[in-house]
RNA sequence: GGUCCCGUGGUCAAGCGGUUAAGACAUCGCCCUUUCACGGCGGUAUCAUGGGUUCGAAUCCCGUCGGGAUCACCA
């Protein structure tokens, strides 16, 4: 057959070829070992956080070789495109850090880079010319079959395979078609698709290393994938190694359910006479479901898995990237320990080194992650972070905060202006119910809505707070105001030292503890709260004392 | 169902033929502490399983089981 004449049938509005395409894009002069990465997401919504995990590979590797990173806009299925997912797309990364050096920059921004553009909707003619070019060498056909719209009819069409044969395999009834024959179809007006060729043999592989996995053996792809859509955009096959060819992208990384695809993509280069890239195939972040299996964190049911979540809950920037460092590289922790105040771009940081095993999403540890970072925070920057945060999220909050400024900042610098500050911020979000009595008053709660120490009797508790009440004083110094309660231990029969109370608890009613934790209790509700002493001074007697006589009230009812 | 990937404590994991099987989170104790914290110390593990290879296996090989991915004109 003719493939040249076949070629120019098929595309005879594309007038430029592979080789002039290529001349426009020259080779990138950088460093010597420096890596070109990308993160290519499509705007089908939100950002995944799988996206932000992917994309901070890619910039560490970047920024590990002096070499570049760039944002790619994979948006060439219409279909499932949604509007304003690529700002999305872009401002979430830059939220994260993880601005590009190049590429697609926001929806109303100009795109930086001599490779663009780098919006693939913007590049048709180009992937048409390649089409083209496979058509002309032999290795690609048009397709006249009908396809599938959606996701449900391939599943129902793979369920019937199924059943007939136990096997899934493509059928090429079009592979064969003679040159007549591809003249009628189009003469009908019949739309095409553009198929691989395939030549791969099933029973043969060959080795390729994958920068996370290692060396491989994979078998050979005998798909005739398809790498033209009949609309003349392109599936991702044919985009990606278009595309990563020309931008010069030296290391893919992806997502691990690509790899299934890595020896058709293969074979794409490999009859585009092109070379392939680097790949490296991350795992997938996975939690555990209601059944109790592991499965990919999902954009239809998982709230986490929309990278907004994190900052609609208040994370800083720096506890995610911490949390998804130390998933990326185990040893971040060690290195971090040692390393405390340093930028975590300084660790040393090796994509090798990256596990296979795809990990859960584990909130406990992101939650302890982040209240190490934010107890390196201080008291200022905290206020500053909850205000701009509850202005976004919280706005009842924010009217409650805005102009309390002195006010927070002494609540925030409570246990904070120290050696081991107090570690129980995981997220600004966490303020409000955390301190919430800080803000409010707390006349309408019931007895319920108390941390209530159960183990002292409901008379010894009032009789505590009676005497409490008429004791304290504001002006008392730390020393003093804790006289004071020692004085109302050893008044009522409860020990004032708490290894005394241990050697004999049963000579008591109970220790100081018990009777600080009461008078906590009293004031804020919880038995949990940075320092009392601080806190009461904070509210002020008057507050302090309402408290009091409230809870003594509910208490007698 | 085919193909591929993965199996070390609840979670993340180190480990690469000889280890008392690191460490972190969570959990439970204890200690420190004039309260809450912070911090410190410790407990909780027959390395999915069965069989090989070996003087010796979490580490190598095979089977089994379990989990995951993929098999689109989606990325």
């Amino acid at each position: 057959m003719d493939t040249i004449k076949l070629a120019e049938m098929l595309f005879p509005e594309i007038d430029v070829t592979v080789e002039e395409i290529m001349r426009v894009y020259p080779k990138r002069i950088l460093p010597i070992g420096a890596e070109v990465t990308r993160i290519a997401p499509s705007p089908t919504g939100y950002l995944h956080i799988g996206h932000v995990y992917g994309a901070f590979i890619d910039k560490l590797i970047a920024y590990h070789s002096s070499g570049v990173f760039y944002l790619r806009l994979e948006d060439t299925d219409a279909k499932r495109e949604v509007e304003n997912s690529g700002e999305i797309a872009y401002s979430m990364l830059s939220h994260f850090g993880l601005r590009a050096d190049e590429g697609y920059m926001g929806a109303k921004r100009e795109q930086i880079g001599n490779y663009g553009s780098y919006i693939q909707s913007e590049r048709s003619k180009i992937y048409c010319a390649f089409a083209k070019h496979l058509v002309e060498l032999g290795h690609a056909y048009p397709c006249f079959c009908n396809s599938a719209n959606n996701k449900e009819e391939i599943l129902k069409r793979r369920q019937e395979q199924l059943e007939q044969n136990n096997d899934i395999e493509e059928k090429d009834v079009c592979r064969d078609l003679t040159f007549e024959e591809i003249e009628e179809n189009l003469k009908q007006g019949k739309p095409f698709a553009i198929r691989l060729k395939s030549t791969g043999d099933s029973n043969k592989t060959f080795k390729i290393k994958d920068e996370i996995k290692g060396e491989r053996e994979v078998r050979e792809n005998t798909k005739d994938i398809i790498i033209l859509k009949s609309n003349k955009t392109p599936p991702y096959a044919l985009a990606h190694a278009v595309d990563d060819t020309l931008m010069g992208t030296t290391t893919v990384v992806r997502g691990e359910e690509w790899y299934p695809s890595l020896s058709s993509h293969i074979e794409l280069f490999n009859k585009l006479g092109l070379p392939y890239p680097k790949y490296a195939h991350t795992p997938v972040i996975c939690k555990l479901d209601e059944s109790g299996n592991k499965r990919k964190l999902s954009k239809r049911k998982d709230k986490e898995a929309d990278a907004r979540y994190f900052v609609e809950q208040g994370y800083p920037v720096a506890s995610i990237m911490e949390y998804l460092l130390n998933l990326i590289n185990s040893d971040f922790e060690d290195w971090r320990k040692q390393n405390p105040t340093a930028s975590y771009y300084d660790f040393p940081f090796k994509v090798s080194k990256i596990g296979s095993n795809n990990p859960m999403f584990d909130f406990n540890k992101l939650d302890d992650c982040s209240k190490q970072v934010i107890s390196h925070f201080s008291a200022e920057d905290i206020y500053g972070n909850t205000l701009s945060w509850a202005k976004e999220y919280d706005k009842k909050f924010f009217d409650i905060i805005k102009d309390k400024k002195e006010f927070c900042i002494s609540l925030f610098s409570i246990d904070r202006n120290n050696n081991n500050p107090r570690k129980d911020i995981s997220k600004w979000s966490d303020i409000s119910s955390l301190y919430f009595y800080m803000f409010e008053s707390l006349t309408k709660l019931k007895l319920k809505d108390y941390e209530i120490y159960e183990q002292i009797s409901k008379e010894d508790t009032i009789s505590l707070l009676n005497a409490y009440k008429n004791e304290y004083s504001p002006s008392d110094d730390k020393q003093k105001w804790f006289e004071r309660i020692k004085d109302i231990c050893q008044k009522q029969n409860f020990c004032d030292n708490i290894k005394e109370y241990k050697k004999n608890p049963t000579a008591y009613k109970g220790s100081v503890a018990d009777v600080s934790g009461i008078i906590r209790v009293a004031v804020t509700t919880k038995k949990n709260t940075p320092d009392l002493y601080e806190i009461m001074k904070l509210l002020g007697k008057e507050e302090v004392i309402k408290r009091i006589d409230y809870l003594i009230s509910l208490l007698s009812k």
